[in-house]
This record gives structure tokens, C-alpha cells and sequence, in this order.
DNA sequence: AGCCACGTGAAGAAAACTTTCGGGGGTGGT
DNA sequence: ACCACCCCCGAAAGTTTTCTTCACGTGGCT
């Protein structure tokens, strides 16, 4: 039998290229060549056969396994399986470059890293802003609520259509307006037991604010929903949840950011609720589910 | 527009979990049991053989190789590989301590914390998996379209409208239909130089895929937004962007994560086409920031 | 100069991987 | 309820890749 040696017995994680220089002087020259090559370019090197290899350093199979041996692992093929390991660590290790801006002649594959970076960003920040305070006051609200109402316009309007679905789903009788005039007109309807949530990023959108405004008077719990918690729409709402605000540019307005930030503290609403009311959520969700079944083709 | 799933894109680095929930359900039971096996513990099967690998799950060589193939890797080997990487991937990063379900008698700071984190998993696993080749033929297809349709039912109609509020900001015709009546009467209507969009997670969605077929026979340009690529749906979808399916749970229902899936896809198209229609976008845009301001109050 | 030791690659042996093929089980139709 | 069909699945044959053996050549040392 042979000697290891690089010591004991685990081959090496990541630590190929020091190990390589270590053991560079105990080499032989083909060797010597052939550890150059996996060193140099673990990545490109992984992807060859000992064949491949071999002829890429000008040598035979046998001096690669040897070599390979040599390292400290027991052939090519484990080699071969730490290379990889070795190129993917390096890959996602140069990966937060992508904080920058998107321009207008990013190739797709960088914009979508940008995007979904940001995004999660800004799931993150929302995360840790959210007041759980307020938003457990808001669930209570909405647990009790006989009837809830929410406004939105523009893309916050689709959050606010998000959550009335989804409160629906699990027997809430919820409501979305985006029509102002609509929404006013039902929000006069509201009162003690009910719920009204005001959707807007600005904090200042007045036809999101004037229901809010009215349900407020009309004695229901408000809940807005805003990434300016100290704009005017404060006013009129019991309890205020903060959606984190994202850095803008040309290519991506602040809707799409504020979007994902809303997504989130809705679908905390929705999970609170649904946890408060599990008796009822459950077999509702459960029902809602089997009803749409028989929409689906084979 | 068949068969290589996965789309035909290089095999893919660390989306391999999302990309086995992808397939999963298109898989027959013995390859899912490979496939979670592998899903379960990269580093564990990374060590093992062909042959290993079959007797650990109790299929065979054969079964094996099939699951690679269908994961998009040319053979084992390679699946080997990549599960090398993986495994490194992991080892480098950190402990992510927010794995678990959601309970019903989570704190809402749990709760939280595990939307949010799970949303940000969504997120990275769908820009991971997302074909940027198709990403930018459909973009190509809308920068170039005269109209625009986009068909969406439930939850996805609500990204259906996304889209199509976004792509009129910047000067597209684009129309989101939710009712399927109608989006089939105006599906006769595209022709070739029209683009139609199809979002649907089970991708069976009939109510989705009749207008798109339509479409689809009409001539026009169809692109699919879905979480199963190989689903009834991509038989009339010139490009298929797949989303990616997340765990889902009681209290998280698919829709959830789904729907940010999806916004990610959106979002992408969106900003490509803007890219595209940089001259004629970007005055769209701010027209349409000025349009809105005095809809604030001070 | 001759001998020895060691590095080296060619070729054959073994292992791993891939493909083919036919049986078994489930499904849909009659 | 029965039958026919199709598709999943694993056994085994076939192919590629990896490992081992062995003999040759080179260079140094006596």
C-alpha cells in the first residue's frame, strides 16, 4: 500500500490549492503539471474525464490518478467530486455584486439576480420593521370582524384584493374597493364589531384615505397599511403596519418594491387570522381547495 | 417547445431543490423517491454510486438514471457532480434556522420571520431556475407585440393585472382577462404580431389555457407563466417561464408563495421590455408618476 | 561504462454508468 | 366484470470511465 500524505485521513474541503502548493515540491514533473491544472481551474477541470485531463496536461490517466492520490483523496473521481464542490463555493462566493443599480443595457440574467435581490431585501426589511404589537392588534381586529372592507388603488389595489381573497377563503366576508366612490359608499355601512384597512405606500393617496376616513368615523377598527407611517393616513387609522420603502430608480419604480413589502404584512394578516380562527379557517381553506379541483384538466 | 424540461438551459447549480419540487409531480413514485432522496441530502448521495444511490432508495440503476436525466443532467455523473457542489454550497453557508412549518400556535414574530424567509427561498429559487433564453425571447415577443393579452384566473388573475398595469405604463396595449368568456372572445381577435400570456400555477388551469390555445392557433406569440412546465398548458406556449413551487403547508397555502414566484417572472419581463423600449418607456413612465401626484394630498 | 532507481505511459482489468428489453401492475374502455 | 392497453420499472447486456499492472526509458551514481 501506498502513504497518504496531507495527514490524516478526510481529503480536502476547500483548502486544494494550498494543499497543491504544499505538496507541490514532493512532486514529479507531470504531477507537478497535473495539480497546476486543477489548482488553476477547478471548475473547467471538473468537468473532465481522467482521459480529458490527462491529454489537457500533456500526460497519461495514470499520473492523474496518481496525482489525485497523491492529494489525498482515494482516486479521480473523488477528485473530481471536490473539484466541483470547490467551483461552486467560489461561485457563490463572488455573488453579492449585485447591489448596483439595473442599467439600461443589463444583460437578463443580471437583472433578474437584481430584482430578486431586491426583492428579498425587502422582504427582509419589512420583516424586521413590522411592529408585531400592531399587527397582533390588527389580527384581533380582523378575528372579530363582522364584515371587513379594504381600499386600495393602483397596484396597492391588487394587494387589497390579495387579502380580501384570501380572507374569504377562510370565512371572513371581506371586501376590496378600488373604486372610491364604491368604497365610500360601504364604508358608511361599517360600524363597531367591523373592520376597515387602508392600503397605500405614499400614506397620502386621498382616495384610499377618505373610506378610511369615514369608517373611522362610523366607529370601525382602521388598520392602514402604508410605508409612511407618518403621512395622513395615519390619521384615521387604529393601527398603522409599516411596508419598508426600497431605493428607486428609472427601470424599477418604487410599486414594485412596495408591492412585495404590502405581499408580506397582508399575508402576515391573513396567517394570524387564520391561526386565530383555525377551527373555522382550516375546513374552510380545505373546502375552497376541493371546489377548485375540478377546474383543472388532467 | 417539448420534451428537455428544465428548458433547456444548463443544468442547474444550486436551484436543484426547487427544481425536484418543480418536477416532483411529474414524476413517477419511484423517481420522486430518488429525487427526494437526493433533495434530502446532496452530501450523503454525492457520495454515492449509481448503484448505491438505487439500492439506498430501493429502485434501481436504471430509475436513477432516469431522475437525473429528467432533473436535466445528461447522466448520473454529472447529477453527481452538482450534488458535490451543492453539498459545498451548503457546508460554506449557514445554518438557516427558520426551516420549520408554520404552527398554529406560533408567536406572530414567527410567523413573520418564516413568511418572510420562505418568500426570500421563493424568490432565490425562481431566479435561480428561471431560463433566461426564454425569458428573453418573450421579452423580445412583447417589445415587439401590438397588443398584449394576459389571462390569469384567482390568484393569478391579481398577477395577470400586475402585468398588465405595468406594460401599459410604459406604452404597450396589454389587456389582463379574468373572465374566461371574455378572454376567449378576445383571443380571437390576436394575431401574429400580438403576444398572449397565460399565468397558471398548476399550468391545468382550463380557464386559462382555452384563450391561450386560442391564441396559440390564431398565430399569435404565446408565453406561459407556470410552476409545471410539462402541464397541459405548454402545448400552446411558444415560451414557458417556470415558476417555482415552494413546500406549502395548512397555514401557507400553495397560492402564497406561488403568486411571488410569479411577480419575480413578471417583474423580470417587465423591466426587460423596458430595457428594450428604453426611448419610448421611459417618458411613459415618468408621465405617468406626474399623471398621478396631484391624486396625493399635502 | 554499467547498474540502479524512479518516473512515465500503454494496455488490460475492474468498476461505474448507460441502454435495452420484457415483465408486471394499474387504467380505461367495453 | 373482463380485457386490452400503456406505462412504469428493474434485470441484464453494453459502453464508457476509472484503476491497476507492467515494461520501458531516462538520469544519476558508483
Amino acid at each position: 500500500m501506498k502513504k497518504t500524505f496531507g495527514g490524516g485521513a478526510p481529503p480536502a474541503p476547500a483548502a486544494l490549492a494550498a494543499k497543491v502548493r504544499t505538496l507541490a515540491p514532493s512532486m514529479t514533473r507531470s504531477m507537478q503539471r497535473v495539480a497546476e491544472a486543477v489548482a488553476g481551474d477547478p471548475a473547467g477541470c471538473a468537468a473532465l474525464t481522467v482521459t480529458g485531463l490527462a491529454e489537457l496536461t500533456g500526460t497519461s490517466e495514470a499520473t492523474v490518478v496518481r496525482t489525485a492520490r497523491l492529494l489525498g483523496y482515494p482516486g479521480y473521481r473523488d477528485l473530481r467530486l471536490a473539484l466541483a464542490g470547490l467551483a461552486a463555493q467560489q461561485q457563490s462566493g463572488r455573488a453579492p455584486a449585485v447591489t448596483a443599480d439595473i442599467a439600461v443595457d443589463d444583460p437578463l440574467a443580471d437583472v433578474v439576480a437584481k430584482l430578486a435581490y431586491d426583492e428579498q431585501q425587502t422582504l427582509a426589511d419589512t420583516a424586521a420593521a413590522l411592529d408585531t404589537v400592531q399587527l397582533g392588534a390588527a389580527v384581533t381586529a380582523l378575528a372579530g370582524a363582522r364584515r371587513v372592507d379594504v381600499y386600495g388603488v393602483g397596484a396597492s389595489g391588487l394587494v387589497a384584493q390579495d387579502l380580501s381573497q384570501k380572507l374569504l377563503r377562510i370565512g371572513l366576508i371581506a371586501h376590496a374597493h378600488s373604486d372610491p366612490h364604491l368604497a365610500v359608499t360601504n364604508a358608511v355601512q361599517l360600524a363597531a364589531k367591523d373592520v376597515a384597512i387602508a392600503i397605500t405606500h405614499s400614506g397620502s393617496t386621498g382616495d384610499v384615505i377618505e373610506p378610511l376616513r369615514v369608517a373611522f368615523e362610523h366607529g370601525a377598527t382602521t388598520i392602514a397599511v402604508t410605508g409612511r407611517p407618518d403621512g395622513p393616513v395615519s390619521q384615521y387609522a387604529d393601527h398603522v403596519l409599516t411596508t419598508s420603502t426600497a431605493r428607486e430608480s428609472e427601470l424599477r419604480p418604487a410599486a414594485m418594491s412596495s408591492r412585495t413589502s404590502q405581499l408580506l404584512v397582508v399575508d402576515c394578516l391573513f396567517v394570524g387570522v387564520a391561526q386565530r380562527t383555525y377551527e373555522t379557517a382550516a375546513p374552510a381553506l380545505s373546502a375552497s381547495y376541493e371546489a377548485l379541483a375540478h377546474r383543472h384538466r388532467p
